[in-house]
DNA sequence: AAATTATACGTTTTT
DNA sequence: CGTATAATTT
């Protein structure tokens, strides 16, 4: 875990290179069972190398076995080699693969990691040479969002217009671009509106304010005042300062201007990282680029590995122009194409190359299988979003039986890839109901969460007094009856005397600024944080004025281990009694995520280690063994594979989606098209295709088109199916209800023009002609399957029930195992009995 | 200060 | 339609 903990790295390092160098003379089992173009890419150690690899090519494979060449060979020591990858995962994945490759031989690779946890290290460093302390902080978004909010208020920017997180997203935008406050292009910059007008007296007051000559279309009015979001950008840097801290982009562009001011530090890590690679180059943005080449300059030793048919991430600042102009960027550089597919079957290879074909300006890759064509991409069309789901139910039943000749496929083995994440519920619901296990990849964090969140903002304040976002988040949590009016004190006291929050409010103690019981709760939480600290160092224990908390009265305590501490200070702050007082249905999950953050502290030194490794890492495995069907988006599934996918929802306007294509153009399509061919290329032997003819958007009924990635499909290697059940309805119900409803909704002729083409397009009259009909029906009266007589309902009418996801309700039918439930909130749902557990006995249940 | 009602809005997401 | 925030009430 730790690649933080480096102080003696070097020395480990040192010893390692030895035995490293020892192993050269021996075989090198590192080169074992890789193919030519890998082998390639392994052994040009030496300048620039720009490792093209397809899908599914062994680009991990080939990556740690050139890390294992350069060591084994004695090219590099451990510690010589910048190896950066964008999640923890990848991270984690490549020393562990480096592992296996070299034995024990090697004992870390200090600079093995993401972005910004090597930046982070780096900062700690020469924290000093951009004006912050070596214990900055690292915010989340949510801390961010607080800043800036205070911000906006403060020049009075009208937050209706520009909401925190909008202009948030402008800040980050500059920080993928490294651009600083001031170096912000005029054309970028924005122009916010401030909520109300200033007279001549206030103007003078407002430095940044600027009357704005052009008429407001809304009001009428003349002389509306604005102000410039850069500026807002540089009071943001100035206040990040102030607190000293940091956001993940400042991670990157501290460290750019530490390179770029300190010539001498520069030129030592030049001669330090010998050797550079770097993982998913096509995601890299302007910041990431310009600090890889000022690391990479003079020995030139650089290897990225990255595919730029598989860029989805340029909505985030990623530059697919890094990886295009690579060759321009580093002259000489070597070329290597990882083009055979380890993967998939061929038809599934040839029908994702037939989509990403038609991007242009592609540096252009082939792949290729070895192996068997197996079954064509399966293409089945819906009448709607409820149907696919319950068809994609019903044939991952199947699969599990093992259908047509095929060997069973589990649960395990099949993850359905949606373009947004609200696609999912239809399949939860479903799922539910027919009691498939089914796992949910990327909903919030477990350190995202609430009760995480605030548990860790104790943390903080015990660790660093001075951390006042904090403390401002803690400060009434629970409720203590310190409200606006106690924190604006606060605030004011400690603004005055420049101290932290935490000394204001001790400040606000002693002074009595407070009366009542406000005082009382502030002192209580002053001493209490006091208190907390003294047990994490031991030593003499502080005495506070009103001290009645702390039963015993020894003179000196031994500091506890910080696990202790964490339930200490859960307990003692009243914040775990707070969620077992919370009646609502998620106060026993939160319950349970808090045990769970106390666990993870176990792989810890101290808590200081926690919240750096926290704030940098925000992902959580959840180690479940049942077998589950994997539900996530497209995104999140870049880099997985599974033997069977299911892409649902291939219409137009949800994929591709019609904001992309909106706001980006051809580029949003192109983005698409990569998308399609990353979800088509994560099966390994099953691909199946969906779409349905009408979709509830925003709750209104829509008629949907297929999408237009179908018709690219090349139908040498599409099969199309046809659900089974169908009578009646010849053909085609879309392509004539359609246009129907789209001229009833009174659309413009342009964009009825643009769809009724697709119904003369090639694919559709092709799929038309295969199919006769295309498996649109109208919605039979689903009937729920039969009753299972062995299968005796542990519930009856009448009883109180919990659910993980829909909380409470009562039983208001009982058929077999799936019981009608009215919910409390949720309203009626139909839902497996072993889904739901009896309402009393929820509190103690962990689920 | 909590509970309730109104209203706006509605990709993709890691660090 | 459903969720998440804001505004309003009690």
């Amino acid at each position: 875990m730790s690649s933080f903990d480096d102080s003696d790295a070097f020395e480990a390092a040192s010893a390692a290179s030895l035995s490293a160098r020892a192993m050269a003379a021996r075989a090198m089992p590192h080169l074992d069972g890789l193919n030519p173009a890998q082998r390639e890419a392994v052994e040009q150690m030496e300048g620039p190398v720009l490792m093209l690899a397809g899908a599914g090519t062994g680009k991990t494979k080939a990556l740690t076995a050139r890390i294992a060449h350069l060591l084994a060979t004695g090219t590099a020591r451990p510690n010589e080699v910048l190896a950066v990858t964008f999640t923890n995962k990848a991270a984690r994945e490549m020393k562990n693969r480096i592992g296996a490759l070299m034995g024990q031989a090697v004992e870390g690779m200090p600079w093995l990691g993401t972005f910004h946890s090597i930046c982070a290290k780096l900062l700690r460093r020469h924290a000093e040479l951009v004006g912050l302390k070596s214990n900055f902080t690292i915010l989340d978004t949510d801390d961010q969002k607080r800043v800036l909010k205070n911000l906006l208020s403060v020049n009075s920017v009208d937050e209706k217009r520009h909401p925190p997180r909008w202009v948030s997203s402008f800040i980050e935008q500059c920080k993928n671009n490294a651009w600083t406050p001031d170096k912000v292009p005029a054309a970028n910059d924005l122009e916010l509106w401030c909520d109300r007008i200033f007279d001549q007296s206030t103007l003078a007051e407002a430095p940044n304010v600027y009357e704005f000559s052009r008429r407001n279309p809304d009001s009428g009015a003349v002389g509306r005042h604005i102000i410039m979001a850069s500026t807002i950008y540089a009071q943001y840097q100035t206040r990040l300062r102030e607190l000293n801290a940091v956001d993940f982009g400042d991670l990157l562009l501290h460290v750019i201007r530490i390179f770029q001011e300190n010539d001498d530090l520069l030129a030592q890590y030049q001669r330090w990282f010998r050797y550079i690679l770097v993982d998913e180059y096509q995601d890299t943005n302007v910041a990431q680029y310009l600090w890889l080449r000022l690391l990479a300059q003079g020995h030139s030793n650089i290897c990225c590995v990255g595919d730029d048919d598989q860029s989805i991430y340029g909505w985030r600042g990623a530059e697919v122009g890094n990886i295009l102009r690579f060759e321009k960027d580093f002259p000489g550089a070597k070329v290597v194409r990882l083009e055979q597919n380890y993967r998939s079957t061929g038809h599934i290879l040839a029908a994702a190359s037939g989509v990403i074909e038609a991007n242009k300006g592609r540096l252009g890759k082939t792949l290729w299988t070895d192996g068997d064509d197996g079954e064509k991409v399966r293409l089945i069309g819906h009448w709607d979003g409820e149907e696919e789901a319950r068809w994609i139910g019903e044939e991952i039943e199947s699969m599990g039986q093992g259908t047509r000749g095929m060997d069973p496929i589990g649960p395990n083995d099949i993850a359905i890839l949606v373009r947004a994440s609200h696609q999912m519920r239809a399949f939860e619901d479903r799922f539910l109901t027919i009691g498939l296990p089914y796992r949910v990849i990327g909903g919030p964090r477990f350190y995202e969460r609430m009760e995480i969140r605030d548990a860790m903002a104790y943390f903080r304040v015990v660790v660093s007094p001075d951390d006042d976002l904090a403390f401002e988040r803690i400060v009434n949590t629970p409720k203590r009856g310190l409200g606006d009016k106690a924190q604006a004190t606060i605030q004011k006291m400690a603004r005055t005397n420049g101290v932290s929050l935490l000394d204001g409010a001790r400040l606000a103690v002693e002074t009595k600024a407070l009366s009542g019981k406000g005082l009382k709760e502030l002192t209580r939480l002053v001493d209490q944080i006091g208190h907390w600290r003294a047990l994490m160092q031991g030593g003499l224990r502080q005495v506070g004025p009103v001290d009645d908390l702390i039963e015993e009265d020894r003179p000196t305590i031994d500091a506890l281990s910080h696990i202790e501490l964490a339930e200490v200070i859960l307990d003692e702050s009243g914040y775990t009694a707070m969620w077992q007082n919370d009646k609502t249905p998620e106060a026993p999950g939160r319950l349970e995520n808090l045990k769970e953050l106390v666990k993870a502290l176990e792989s810890f030194e101290n808590l200081q280690g926690f919240l750096e490794h926290v704030s940098l890492i925000m992902d959580n495995e959840a180690d479940d063994h049942e077998p589950k069907v994997t539900l996530m988006t497209l995104h999140a599934a870049k880099g997985l594979e599974f033997p069977a996918v299911f892409l649902p929802g291939w219409e137009d306007g949800l994929f591709p989606s019609q904001r992309s294509m909106d706001e980006s153009g051809l580029k949003g399509l192109e983005e698409e098209r990569r998308l399609a061919y990353v979800g088509i290329t994560r099966a390994e032997k099953v691909c199946t295709i969906s779409f349905a003819g009408n979709r509830r958007v925003y709750g209104q009924w829509q008629s949907q088109l297929p999408s237009r990635f179908i018709d690219e499909l090349p139908e040498a290697h599409v099969e199309v199916l046809t659900p089974p059940g169908l009578y009646g309805h010849q053909g085609g119900m879309a392509a004539s209800a359609s246009p129907v409803a789209e001229m009833m909704r009174g659309s413009d002729l342009q964009e009825k023009a643009a769809r009724a083409d697709v119904y003369n397009s090639p694919g559709w009259k092709r799929l038309q002609q295969n199919q006769g009909r295309f498996g649109m029906r109208q919605p039979s009266e689903a009937k729920n399957v039969t009753i299972d007589a062995e299968a005796i309902s542990a519930f009856s009418v009448g009883d109180r029930v919990f659910h993980q996801k829909f909380g409470y309700g009562e039983v208001i039918s009982v058929e077999g195992d799936k019981l009608g439930i009215a919910f409390d909130k949720a309203g009626e749902k139909h839902v497996v009995g072993r889904f739901v557990v009896a309402a009393d006995a929820a509190g103690d249940v962990p689920f």
